[in-house]
DNA sequence: GTTCTGGCTATGAGATACCTAAGTCAGCTA
DNA sequence: TAGCTGACTTAGGTATCTCATAGCCAGAAC
């Protein structure tokens, strides 16, 4: 096996022998509400301080409808919130803003994004996110418990595990 | 501006008024190769251990049609390379391997796998990825070239930087 | 009351993603 | 030479995602 694969626990029968394959995957179930390319951007633009309606349709560049479909989907599965609120003058709005849920995808969209500077756009950095306090650039990087940077070929995939927490 | 937003270089114009905000925006990018589910799951079947075409269709639990256009795909995106190979006494096949662009999209996967555990499972876990060589379950962390984990309040976007590396 | 504006909602059409079922094709086996 | 098998490909249909355009509605402003 190459040493970017995960390795799999002896243990463990042939995969193609594995029940439910999908319904007990992680992220076949975390793509169960971003699978769609809109819903990354409604997030992408959440991170970056929108929250209103308006705001996600122009800044994520998606057509409204798309906008008022993705904020409902978000809102039911629970990664905004909807807030109402309001500005003197104004009627009462809504704003949506991030859950715990929601906050918690940071590092899949990190991810992404520090794999879209490497691979497409390569030396021709056009942004950056870094560590305010100290200025470095920051990364989503592959850590386990006990703080160890971890390499590729040192993962192990077991299933049913005592967790050490 | 909430805890979970990132906080905007304040030398930056409103971003309602940046040009190509999807097309200088990584995360876009990356949506590109990564748009629909069945890219994730062929990419999830790679990292643990599939290689040949009726494992990616069968063990991704996806149609052999949808499984020959995602490699296709894969492949001239430069995320998998077709290997020739030969068992004795079949004929040449192809296997499909990660290339280091497709390896580096480990953190991303990793990430959804713990995002879909904590939030989709939430105590019921059913799979865990560890470090082989410590047995301490993997994430992955936010973390600044300096080496500090950083929480999501302490994040900062810039624009054409001058990186610290 | 009429107008205006922000925040959606409705409609219809085109592209994409997926499925099942059936077909192709190379090369080993008999 | 006639299967058989693994690796795809083709055909045809449904569901989903997206867009553009247009409409609706609440509540100021006038």
């Amino acid at each position: 096996m190459s040493a970017s694969q995960i390795q799999m626990d002896p243990a463990l029968p042939p995969r193609e022998s594995w029940a439910d394959i999908n319904d007990d995957c992680p992220i076949f179930q975390s793509l169960g509400v971003l699978s769609t390319r809109s819903a990354f951007l409604v997030l992408r633009e959440a991170f970056y301080g929108a929250t209103r309606f308006d705001q996600f349709a122009q800044r994520a560049d998606i057509s409204e409808p798309v906008a008022a479909a993705r904020l409902k989907e978000l809102t039911e599965a629970g990664l905004l919130e909807k807030h109402p609120y309001r500005e003197p003058g104004q009627r009462t709005r809504n704003e949506y803003v991030l859950t715990d849920k929601g906050a918690d995808l940071l590092p899949t969209l990190l991810a992404l994004f520090r794999w879209g500077e490497r691979w497409v756009f390569g030396d021709g950095i056009r942004a950056d996110i870094a560590h305010a306090s100290c200025g470095a650039s920051v990364d989503a990087v592959v850590t386990c418990e006990h703080g160890h940077r971890v390499p590729p070929g040192e993962l192990r995939f077991r299933r049913n595990p005592a967790r050490a927490s």
